[in-house]
RNA sequence: GCCGGGAUAGCUCAAUUGGUAGAGCAACUGACUUGUAAUCAGUAGGUUGUGGGUUCAAUUCCUACUUCCGGCACCA
């Protein structure tokens, strides 16, 4: 029995796996040639050139099955040390290796790992025998560019997971099967919530039920906006071609625009709120007293997306940002964004959401703008995180040209982690916007802008919402909260309609299922539609003036004053649980 | 957009080697009048995503398109 010691983590196990997948695919498809086999986040992947043969499913478990075979055989793992030239003949056949080898220097020792017969170019490390990589999966096949470049061949990838050990395997696979039971697209369909037609690809239809979640997050959204001190506008969806060329979209995106003619003038359809924005500022003059000035959007903006890239409410042609410009003086930033980190934590912990924070800085190469100013921006940024109480994560380079930004990373319910918000400086718009506002002395000077989102888009959030509660909203944003179900819909209507009729009144979005079935089918059908109350009401409950009531997951009935129950949820509803 | 895989009733799925489609749920009708996750019976529901082609015959084979799914590339 061999130990899997501590040291050997997970990152080297699945390395090695993906060796052990290479290594299966040579021993059943001798003609293929293998790119790289890189661990990522989840597991490992392979690329593989098997010249003209496709990878099935099928396929995937034979696969599987002769990489056991190669677990049960315990090759040891060698390491190998070659000289360029000692590599460039072992691999003289293989064009794929060839690449990498020449990306080394004349003199650099290159490594490479052999198990049985199998040779590969790596730089490792790796696990001693392939007897330790018994407890892997092959999860999905695809394509993957060479290289990771549109313009070259594709080759096929191959993911697989390893762990340690047997437990840890089968809690991933729960996960995912509960991933897969979780998936808004699923459960938009089955509690009515949002559709697509194929007369629209990429284009959400929000149902009666979908439009009650986006109403409430909108009318949240703008209820602490206010208190916030914002201000809201709503621009134009479509504006002419000059104002996208000024702003630069024209150029960098007019392939993922929309975009019309009107009176043979051309017109965009905004893929983007900032140029509208601007001009609302522009719209005035501005005072140093006034700033910070936060202007806030519901934008509905509209890209056109890759076919491929769409993906339910996650990925769409049309989608509204909860956008908001901030336009301030340069000694206002850090104050300001330590206030938006606070304000965007508060909204965040209301949907029972944690977060990290990112840090992205200045690209290497395609930037504007003096360093300096960046420099300055960015440590403005990084100490109002930590002055706001959070740490943040330095991503280097992956700023936008314009600016530095903050990103913000949700995590859910079952730990997937989903980029929502963020908060990017910009140092590009106000100068070609010519933007500014009056000093204390009387001279025009340059705000410093920001762009922001919390949510992100309103549909992708949406879609987040759905599977990090599985579809069981809290009372507040349920679009149904309560399900009166009468006993004997006879005997019982009239009554039900009544307290149905008070609760609406109250503002408790309330159904009445009379439906001419037994009283556990309606039951069956309320738990299905995760209503949160679900209310059983017959003579009992009218005689004593009770609500008997079972709440969405629980089995037990309560039964309470209807007097307290209406304080309950009036409650409920309230503090937003 | 690229690689691969799908598309059959409102939903979830069947249909042996090609012989013009079935079930459950939902809907509707009737009976039952029900106290906590599916009462019974009946009715209706389909140009099998769309257009071409092969064939005596196509849900089935070929082809183009549309769209969805898993990735890749993209994501201001």
């Amino acid at each position: 029995m061999i130990n899997i010691k501590e040291n050997e983590n997970l990152n080297t196990l699945n390395h090695s796996c993906a060796h052990l997948l290479a290594q299966s695919i040579k021993k059943l498809y001798p003609n293929a040639l293998f790119w790289v086999g890189p661990v990522i986040e989840e597991g490992f992947y392979y690329d593989v050139d098997l010249q003209g043969k496709v990878i099935t499913d099928a396929d995937l478990e034979v696969i599987t099955k002769e990489m056991k075979k190669n677990v049960k055989s315990d090759k040891l793992i060698k390491r190998i040390e070659l000289t360029k030239d000692e590599a460039l003949k072992m691999f003289k056949d293989d064009c794929y290796k060839l690449d990498l080898i020449n990306k080394f220097d004349a003199n650099e020792v290159i490594t490479a790992y052999q198990q049985g017969e199998f040779v590969d170019l790596c730089r490792g490390p790796h696990v001693k025998s392939t007897k330790l990589l018994k407890y892997f999966r092959l999860l999905k096949v695809s394509g993957a560019y060479y290289k990771g470049d549109a313009k070259n061949k594709m080759l096929q990838r191959i993911y697989g997971i390893c762990f340690s050990n047997e437990d840890d395997l089968n809690n991933h696979l729960e996960l995912l099967e509960e991933a897969k039971k979780r998936d808004h697209r699923k459960i938009g369909k089955d509690l009515e919530l949002f559709m697509f037609s194929e007369y629209g690809p990429g284009f959400p239809f929000w149902l009666p039920k979908g439009m009650i979640l986006r109403k409430i997050l909108e009318d949240f959204w703008y209820e602490e906006h206010t208190k916030e001190g914002y201000d809201f506008i709503q621009t134009p969806t479509l504006l002419n071609r000059d104002l996208w060329e000024l702003s630069g979209h024209w150029n960098n995106y007019k392939d993922n625009m929309y975009t019309s003619k009107i009176d043979d003038k051309d017109f965009a359809i905004k893929p983007m709120n900032c140029p509208g924005g601007i001009l609302v500022y522009k719209n005035s003059l501005h005072s140093y007293r006034e700033l910070p000035l936060r202007i806030g959007e519901l934008g509905l903006v509209h890209r056109h997306e890759a076919s491929g890239a769409l993906s339910g409410l996650f990925r769409v042609r049309n989608f509204t940002q909860d956008d908001a410009h901030i336009f301030m003086r340069d000694d206002q930033i850090e104050k300001e964004i330590i206030r938006l980190i606070k304000f965007i934590d508060r909204l965040y912990s209301v949907f029972n959401l944690t977060y990290d924070i990112e840090l992205s800085t200045r690209p290497e190469e395609k930037y504007i703008g003096d360093i300096k100013t960046w420099d300055k921006a960015e440590q403005a940024l990084e100490s109002a995180c930590l002055k706001a109480g959070r740490k943040c994560r330095v991503n280097p380079g992956d700023g936008a040209f314009y600016g530095p930004k903050l990103d913000f990373h949700v995590k859910d319910a079952i730990g997937r982690i989903w980029q929502c918000g963020t908060i990017q400086l910009d140092m590009n718009l106000p100068k070609r916007f010519d933007l500014s506002y009056i000093s204390e002395s009387g001279s025009k000077e340059r705000p410093i802008m920001v762009h922001r989102v919390i949510y992100g888009s309103i549909e992708r959030f949406i879609g987040i919402l759905i599977e990090h509660y599985a579809g069981a909203f809290p009372t507040w944003l349920a679009p149904v909260i309560v399900n009166i179900i009468p006993v004997n819909n006879e005997h019982h209507l009239e009554y039900a309609n009544k307290l149905q009729q008070e609760l609406l009144k109250i503002g408790v979005r309330v159904k009445l299922d009379n439906k001419d079935e037994k009283l556990s089918y309606r039951m069956r059908e309320s738990q299905i539609k995760k209503i949160p109350y679900t209310f059983i009401i017959g003579d009992k409950e009218i005689k004593d003036n009770l609500i008997s009531y079972r709440k969405y997951g629980e089995t037990e009935t309560k039964s309470v004053l209807k007097s307290v129950f209406f304080d309950i949820i009036k409650e409920e509803i309230n503090s937003k649980k």
